[in-house]
RNA sequence: GGCGGAAUGGCAGAAUGGCUAUGCAGCGGAUUGCAAAUCCGUGGAUCUCGGUUCGACUCCGGGUUCCGCCUCCA
């Protein structure tokens, strides 16, 4: 059975949808005013896990991405490129796009945008107005009163007391109390603004995602996530406006996942450490940053740097190296060798990746005593590709992988140079051959000879 | 200051109150003209100090260090 951690109740749980084999997923997408980095990769690769294994496991999923497409950043970030918002978001959100594709990220099923989503968001602020959770200031913004809901602090495990003393950010006098946050933001000079009934203006970043949730998923669903950094204030905010404004529950299993770090910091725009996922993917193939991704479990943090990259290449190094000699039998049942039971073993102890992948190491390990030609290893290599493909991973030819894209003449140099080696070593000029080695060597070529023949992979 | 998470072998990274994690790297052997790949074998770890226990890396308590959140953030 199924268990996921919640950070509502700090424990794992046993997972019961809902409704029967249904679920419903959500996941904070990102604010498009940029291109996406190696810590959105991370969370949208453990969410995408998620979805796939959830899928496998034959719950009807229907996964809610939204995007975020009218914020301060984004105004500003339009201004300074002198485009309006809409031209940046369009741009960025087809960049963003690009970028997922490659990692093998699953589609959404809806992937709402607020500036699509005004009428929702204007009816959810109207409702917390009208049960006394809303108010509006003196300056035209709409706010939410913090203190009317005795719940707040539930998820993120605030006591009040404690973060009115330890509040950083500088109080407007307008608010009734300092942790009162906006719903509704007043429109200012040359910004871009929707017409509501407290004037033209556009939402606060909390109120899009309770109205876009509601909207396709319904009053009370299954599983929210997003990244751990969203925990408070944006989660703890999204709970109070949906509770007050529905008496509904509202999220049973809320999922977070670790942030990634570089040099022991998390990687993040403000702090500009940041690698975007665009730049990793011009220097590394994409299925190794999948693998990279999903190296730890995913609420741990990841710590990216060039050797944990490499170490993921190898790692799929081996896997290919595997399967390249045997034609897999994708046909074979999925439970065959009894690695399935392993795996979903793993994947239902709340998603553990780690585990998970080492069992498809056992399968190598199984894979590479056996005769490439018998039927034993085909299902094998079957049985490997079906895990995989669970994990979103082994999906790609192995002498594309090993041998990645290359020139035709490039290619045909290679091929020459190890005609030119096969002949020197049936002649024993054992010199030439290897002075052939270095040269293929210095082309970035490891030669991989055996009794069936010759191949080779990059180096 | 408050809340939360973490400290495991050279690196990455799991797990469990007693039983091999796994991958990369190392070492020895098989194989190879020599290599590569592969197989077999192998060394090496649980931050620290106490406690509970027949037995703890695992449970409890005190330290130390690190990270995240408390401001926009995936």
């Amino acid at each position: 059975m199924l268990q996921i951690y919640n950070t509502l109740s700090k424990e794992k749980q046993p997972f019961t949808p809902i409704v029967k084999n249904k679920v419903g997923l959500y996941v904070c997408g990102i604010t498009v005013y940029d291109l996406c980095h190696m810590g959105h990769a991370r969370t949208y690769l453990s969410f995408d896990i998620v979805l796939r294994y959830l899928r496998h496991l034959g719950f009807e999923v229907k996964y809610v991405r939204n995007i975020t497409d009218v914020d301060d950043k984004i105004i500003q970030r339009a201004q300074q490129n002198n485009e309006t918002p809409g031209e940046l978001t369009q741009r960025t959100i087809t960049e963003m796009h690009a970028d997922f594709a490659a990692l093998n990220l699953l589609k959404p099923d809806v992937e709402p945008r607020v500036t699509t989503h005004m009428p929702e968001i204007i009816t959810v602020i109207e409702r917390l107005i009208d049960k006394g959770y809303a108010y509006q200031s003196s300056t035209g913004d709409v706010l939410f009163k913090v203190n009317a809901y005795e719940g707040y602090g539930k998820l993120s495990k605030q006591d009040l007391s404690q973060l009115v003393s330890g509040i950083r950010v500088q109080t407007t006098s307008d608010k009734h109390d300092p942790l009162d946050f906006i719903l509704w933001k007043g429109v200012k000079e040359g910004e871009i603004s929707w017409a509501s009934p407290w004037g033209e203006g556009r939402p606060g970043w909390h109120i899009e995602c309770s109205a876009m949730n509601h909207k396709h998923l319904g009053e009370h669903f299954d599983i929210h996530g997003g990244g751990s950094d969203l925990i408070f204030p944006h989660h703890e905010n999204e709970v109070a406006q949906s509770c007050c404004a529905y008496d509904t529950p509202y999220v049973n299993t809320w999922m977070h996942t670790g942030m990634v770090q570089i040099n022991n910091e998390k990687m993040s725009k403000s702090l500009d450490n940041f690698f975007t996922l665009r730049s990793v993917l011009e220097k590394h193939d994409a299925e190794t940053l999948r693998f990279f991704l999903m190296s730890a479990h995913y609420r741990s943090q990841l710590s990216y740097s060039q050797e944990n990259i490499d170490q993921a290449r190898a790692s799929l190094e081996r896997f290919y190296t595997s399967l390249r000699d045997v034609k897999a039998n994708v046909d074979v049942e999925m439970s065959y060798g009894g690695y399935l039971a392993k795996f979903e073993a793993a994947m239902n102890d709340d998603f553990n990746m780690p585990v998970a992948v080492a069992v498809l190491f056992d399968i190598v390990k199984d894979l590479n005593k056996l005769d490439s030609n018998s039927d034993e290893a085909k299902d094998t290599a079957g049985a490997l590709r079906h895990l995989g493909k669970i994990l979103g991973i082994l999906e790609n030819e192995p002498e594309q992988f090993l041998q990645g894209d290359l020139s035709q003449d490039l290619t045909a140099q290679i091929e020459a140079l190890i005609a030119k080696r096969i002949q020197a070593r049936t002649d024993k000029n054992w010199a030439s051959a290897d002075a052939i080695r270095d040269e293929l060597s210095a082309l970035g070529v490891i030669l991989e000879e055996s009794k069936t023949g010759t191949t080779w992979r990059k180096a």
